[in-house]
DNA sequence: ACATTTGTTAACCATTTGGTTAAACCATTT
DNA sequence: AAATGGTTTAACCAAATGGTTAACAAATGT
């Protein structure tokens, strides 16, 4: 029984390719080529290119899920966890800039797959999170707001200048430079106004 | 000369499987299906798939910009024009759900197209939005911040829980009908709280 | 040392896919 | 009605693509 680093460098390939041009766009031989074997490898084994393609996209939420799931489960103010999580989550994300528009495209064209991570443990739980901004709530210390909604705000504003990138630079007509600034002033910036917009 | 409603037709049926499938995932006999004529019709009209889809991908931002440019011109207050915004911004997408992944995706996968838009009337334009932003700064009305970071946070808000449905309802176990709620709350939601972030 | 399993390769195959062609169709002009 | 020119169709084609196979190499167990 050989643990064969070949399958995990066939997984970093695909990892590669399958992140930078989707399922549809990614192409068998270009993945071998990138890990620089032979094509049928990628078949002994990972058997085709959907089974391929599960494995990483399955490995992309491996990567996000337990780093966010750890800052979600901490037992710190409400208020400091919003700071820690945009923080470490775009520290995160600059490391890996393909991942959020890979998971998310993907994912809205796979619904088969969003059922099969449903009862997953590599799913990031906010849950507790939630819990906080209902506890705030109830203490009177916060807008008495929907907490889901609380929780969307945050994700749109940690994750959106990502996946938005190419958009927002058109739009904006902003320099690959400046907006890269941007992004680092965001670590602390989106805390401070989100705070600001929910404290009652 | 005859106007031929079959070019339109194709560019309808190519603007469904596009805006669904992304350039990679469509297939050109599929278009023709939907738009139920021969496939030779496709390259009669639109020469090959490259474009037919840059037809596609530029009557996207035409279904968009003029409609977020009206608003983004209009001579109103900052904070009425945000408010304005999102909820049109909301009530539009609901409408054409496809459309901000489908552009953010190809966008992020054909740099060559984003040279081709710059400069096109159909971009998107928030210039007069970020002035009134810093119209504001300057009468020490809200937080001296940079305006593009808020332009930011607007779009982010607004779209992002649109590109990002999947893995939102996902993630935080939302079903679809409830989903379906908390976005219309976010019409008149984001403005409240955004607002009520930036006011000194 | 030998046999058996596991890993790897090159050649091959069937299907899909974007694209072409030549003939037919149809409306308008002469 | 014959000619003309744009439009449409079915059949076809070459390349790309996912996947298989059979032979070969390298470990591994006996």
């Amino acid at each position: 029984m050989k643990d064969s680093n070949t399958e995990q460098s066939i997984l970093n390939a695909a990892i590669t390719i399958f992140e930078k041009k989707g399922m549809a766009g990614a192409r068998m031989q270009e993945i071998a080529d990138e890990a620089k074997i032979n094509k049928a490898m990628l078949h002994y084994y990972f058997r085709n290119k959907q089974q391929l393609f599960e494995a990483v996209l399955m490995s992309a939420f491996q990567k996000l899920a337990p780093q966010m799931n750890i800052i979600f489960a901490l037992e710190i103010d409400l208020y400091e966890k919003i700071r820690r999580f945009t923080s470490s989550y775009i520290d995160f994300i600059l490391e890996n800039p393909y991942l959020p528009s890979f998971i998310i495209h993907e994912l809205n064209h796979n619904p088969d797959f969003v059922k099969k991570i449903m009862s997953h443990p590599n799913k990031p739980d906010p849950k507790p999170l939630l819990r906080q901004f209902e506890a705030e709530i109830a203490a009177g210390k916060i807008e008495r707001k929907s907490p889901k909604q609380y929780v969307l705000n945050l994700f749109s504003l940690t994750i959106f200048p990502f996946v938005g990138e190419t958009l927002l630079k058109l739009v904006l007509d902003i320099p690959d430079a400046e907006y890269k600034k941007l992004l680092q002033e965001r670590k602390t910036l989106i805390a401070e106004q989100f705070i600001n917009s929910i404290s009652v």
